[in-house]
DNA sequence: GTGAAAGCGCTAACAG
DNA sequence: CTGTTAGCGCTTTCAC
């Protein structure tokens, strides 16, 4: 290479990086790159990040890939945002087993990675696995005691959000098929409500919450209690609940959003988009969680004081909600397209 | 490192890799792993790489990671495959943006990939990327007209098991939405159709195979056409186009499986597992596909004469096929736990 | 302006 | 059995 372009090799190391302040001369310049072009030359970053002491990787340790199916948007979003930095990303697969997350930690650090980020498939808090800190990390849709940044979704606020848009149309008696899995998406969504509810001067009332299994059969099973309780709206723990939920109701002849409105949670596309009557929900923001993650890693965005990045549920109005009163049309939402 | 030890630094490299043939003194041993154990080291990979000329990377460029829900599976197998032979995952996501494109694979060759696995979102054929033929490489869920090695879901026995689950159950005429979009899918599922129609001597019947919009929409938009059709079984284009039949049917007070038996294709898990009730199909092997991509790419499987490495759909059996004849009941399977 | 030389952390002969 | 040496392909002073 050096030699097809008569030029030392340090030259040609100066003009590939376009080094400022560098004084080289036209024609040289002009070689070099006319020989880059036919020798098809790839410059070796294997050698370059030796010398620099840190490559441009960016590893995503994650407890599973694919459980959960749009858990593929957190390495969506992080392989996204790295790249716009001029970063890649290793990603390994846990599946939860210790022996392969220090595997996975090992071969990341011994590839010098510029950090780590630590996923999961659901918020949830977690133990650190050993190794960890040796390089910055940032925690994506989980959280520990340790003094880790983490960046987490806004589960009271969705769950807020998700109460209002019944609210606004009207509702007052408002039932929330909540999950029987503790977690902070149960508490924070309970939070959520109960907070939306003591806005609108609504009384909360335990007997309107059940808990269920947090599923379609979860939902489905459900209906009979909560046909009883005379609600005009519910606010499901999350999309497959309220899935389960229409099955049911519509056998025991209630129209959706006509006679009970119904709100989910996640925003799972292949579900909430196309139910009958597509489902209004609050979106759980996997992308932004993973692109969120490498921006706290490379300092381009800041945690809180609690050490904690919240990520906003965003409301996804469609058509499961309509108002009590005559005349109030849910409208077409923007998401509702597809 | 080595002068804690107080061996030289090939010592080092001797003990670290286990070498074999390399006689080594017990103590000298001993010293160097405690000396490893107390700084807490680490070989540096990058550094090693570059010796050996080539990284334990393997590349996945994908053209859209998580357009659809289970694509994120091919990652999932891939990663898992390469892992267990020691490579990490290298993935980039284009959003078959051609200079995502050009860039990724430039990132990747650069880094020395063992090779690298090019893959899309949906079966289809595709233009070689320039630059991808640089490694050694493999399209997964694609393929080109160029001689490159490719592994692809075996539509067409797909589409004959999904038929013959039905004719098993004694069902004759049988109706097919197949999707609207000309594809590997559409000719493959059709043709594994007509085979399996050929095959029980059953005509085939064009009347009876109706070509739908491939999600809820156009499953639901087909009921009333397929009713008139007087079909006692159909075979759907996919999970999506079943879930919104399902809907159709249930208004028109047909009953699955009683009425009507449907079979879906995909075994899209969130959809499938859990319609009501819930739903036959046939798994479209995403998992397994990544899989195969990095073991043909290791040399570890070989594709066919063709070119192609055609992996299986398997049929999972769950309780929306029932015979016509009473005491035929479709059996519990294994794919229905959850 | 450009080249020579040292060195990043490691492996692989080759000596001793 | 163990140490010495020469690179791997690049960046980075520092001379010329």
């Amino acid at each position: 290479m050096a030699e097809a372009a008569k030029v030392s090799i340090s030259t040609v190391s100066l003009v590939i990086n376009n080094k400022v302040g560098a004084r080289i001369g036209d024609d040289a310049r002009r070689r070099v790159q006319q020989a880059i072009e036919e020798l098809g030359y790839r410059p070796n970053a294997l050698a370059k990040d030796l010398v620099s002491g840190r490559s441009r990787f960016i590893g995503l340790v994650a407890d599973a890939i694919a459980t959960t199916p749009f858990a593929g948007q957190i390495i969506h979003g992080a392989q996204d945002e790295a790249w716009r930095h001029g970063f890649v990303l290793l990603v390994a697969n846990t599946e939860g087993n210790e022996d392969a997350e220090r595997e996975a930690l090992a071969m990341m650090l011994e590839h010098k990675v510029r950090g780590i980020l630590y996923s999961t498939w659901y918020h949830r808090q977690v133990d650190l696995p050993t190794g960890l800190t040796e390089a910055d990390c940032v925690l994506v849709n989980c959280f520990s005691t340790a003094d880790v940044p983490a960046v987490v979704p806004d589960e009271e606020t969705g769950g807020h959000d998700a109460t209002t848009m019944l609210i606004e149309q009207g509702h007052r008696r408002i039932g929330f098929l909540n999950t029987t899995t503790p977690s902070p998406a149960h508490d924070g969504r309970l939070a959520g409500y109960r907070r939306a509810l003591a806005e609108a001067a609504i009384d909360f009332d335990p007997d309107l919450v059940i808990d269920v299994q947090p599923d379609q059969e979860g939902g489905y099973a459900a209906v009979p209690a909560l046909l009883r309780l005379g609600v005009s709206g519910v606010f499901c723990h999350n999309d497959r609940v309220a899935m389960g939920l229409y099955d049911g109701v519509r056998e025991a002849g209630v129209a959706v959003p006509a006679d009970l409105a119904v709100v989910g949670f996640d925003n799972q596309e292949v579900i909430a988009a196309h139910l009958r009557p597509p489902l209004s929900t609050v979106a759980l923001p996997h992308y932004e969680l993973g692109q969120a993650g490498v921006r706290v890693l490379l300092g381009l965005d800041e945690v809180g004081d609690d050490g904690r990045l919240t990520v906003a549920c965003p409301p996804v109005p469609r058509g499961s909600v309509a108002g009590l009163r005559p005349g109030v049309i849910a409208e077409p939402s923007p998401g509702a397209a597809r």
